[in-house]
DNA sequence: AAATATCTTGCAAAAAAATGCAAAAAAAAG
DNA sequence: CTTTTTTTTGCATTTTTTTGCAAGATATTT
């Protein structure tokens, strides 16, 4: 059996279970637990799964339900996608960019939930292919072929030309002193235009993103308006936020 | 049993099997294991499969995930998206619009072709992360869900900065008195200004195409300058595009 | 904290690929 | 019809890729 139909039959399976154990498969394949293993590592490289410890899930573009039962933190992004509903109401427009954060949150969108969506994130359009009552407007531009979005001056151009009620920004860390900060210098530029663009900006964020500071600062936090999170409101971790005005939800 | 006979099998059993295995071949089909590889190493060069330690995998074996739907089931859209190669060259900019034809174009694209495309249609984009030397521009709008493209305003508007080397039109019929047809009225506007961006404009027609008329007049004959077709250039029913100026190829 | 399961790493054997070469077959030329 | 040229084929050798194993490291569970 060759390597590529080996690799075919994982995917397939994958897409079946939602999850694959390695040393089942290397029983069920007939061939070592190591090159099993390493279809693993080079299908993930691909982009085509998530390798976990003792087996892979379907990577999350394709399925939130998926990455359940693997004891990832997976349960807390749920949460947080789940609360994160609160902020849409009927006949707003949004902006939303790149991230998984934010793609999660889009699929779990009400079905009848009726929105412009704004977005330079491919598989996000690509989701709400699914939701007949959103319309969504690419923002254009460079594309991105890793993060899947769409970036630079053409970007930036069309967002002079918009007004949105919401911007959901994505974001790598968020710091009470330093505010929002980013990995990519590209995206935070755009992300610094997307905020002026927009009445309100909200922030989705797993704990393990908050007290965290990375290379390139994308705006203040009295720029933010929302934050959402898995922690109570009264958290007193949180008091920070709070007191720059930032409504927690 | 000659080498062209040889190659339609092992072209027959790939789209059977998906995959091939070049020892089980070689057994299957009584010659050496090397006469076996050489034809898939020429199969693969013509662009009809792609080689793999072992064996061979149908083109979009693994990148399904992309292709959804797209599957090329017809060997003339093969022969044409194969010819359509002639027109690229590196370091062009090149404009494509959505449709499968072009789809698969950009599908067959040598791994080593040095382009910027830019298009408004999302599987054409994200076929393209399969190319690391093709730069890509997506243009923003309006996103249309069945089509998954962009359109409207956002995109014309970004195509009034654009100038470029050669736009790859899709289209629904050609008549060699009404011109190009298309059956959206949208879309048809969008080509419309795509047409004026470029500096060379080419179709690439199936024969059914050929003498169909569609609801929307996107331009006239002398708008286009390359026709590919599968017929062979001299064929007397190409006539009328022939003395219009239009290269057939 | 121990026990169990999984992961990583380096290595050697096996499988397959590439290369060069010469014989055979086919095509072209005389 | 024969000779020359070209193409195709199979084989032997070298190189690369893949594979499975074992030992130590890391992670997870109890």
């Amino acid at each position: 059996m060759i390597k590529e139909e080996r690799q075919r039959l994982i995917i397939e399976k994958l897409n079946r279970d939602q999850k694959i154990n390695l040393v089942e498969l290397s029983q069920l394949l007939h061939v070592s637990y190591d090159s099993i293993r390493r279809d693993v590592i080079e299908l993930e490289d691909k982009g085509l799964l998530k390798k976990v410890h003792g087996g892979a899930v379907a990577n999350s573009y394709l399925s939130f339900k998926t990455t359940q039962g693997f004891g990832i933190d997976n349960q807390e992004v749920l949460h947080l996608t789940r609360k994160a509903q609160k902020l849409f109401e009927n006949h707003q427009t949004i902006l939303m960019d790149g991230g998984t954060t934010n793609f999660h949150i889009a699929e779990q969108f009400p079905k009848n939930l009726e929105l412009t969506v704004i977005t330079n994130s491919l598989p996000l359009a690509i989701v709400l292919n699914e939701h007949p009552k959103i319309e969504t407007i690419l923002l254009g531009g460079t594309y991105h072929k890793r993060y899947q979005i769409t970036l630079g001056n053409q970007a930036m151009r069309q967002l002079e030309h918009l007004r949105v009620d919401l911007y959901l920004m994505g974001f790598n860390g968020l710091d009470p002193n330093v505010g929002v900060t980013l990995r990519n210098y590209e995206e935070s530029v755009l992300k610094q235009k997307m905020a002026k663009s927009a009445k309100k900006v909200a922030i989705c964020a797993i704990t393990e993103k908050i007290h965290t500071i990375e290379t390139y600062k994308v705006c203040d936090l009295h720029e933010i308006d929302f934050l959402v999170t898995s922690l109570k409101p009264s958290d007193p971790s949180l008091n920070d936020f709070r007191n720059k005005g930032i409504e927690i939800i």
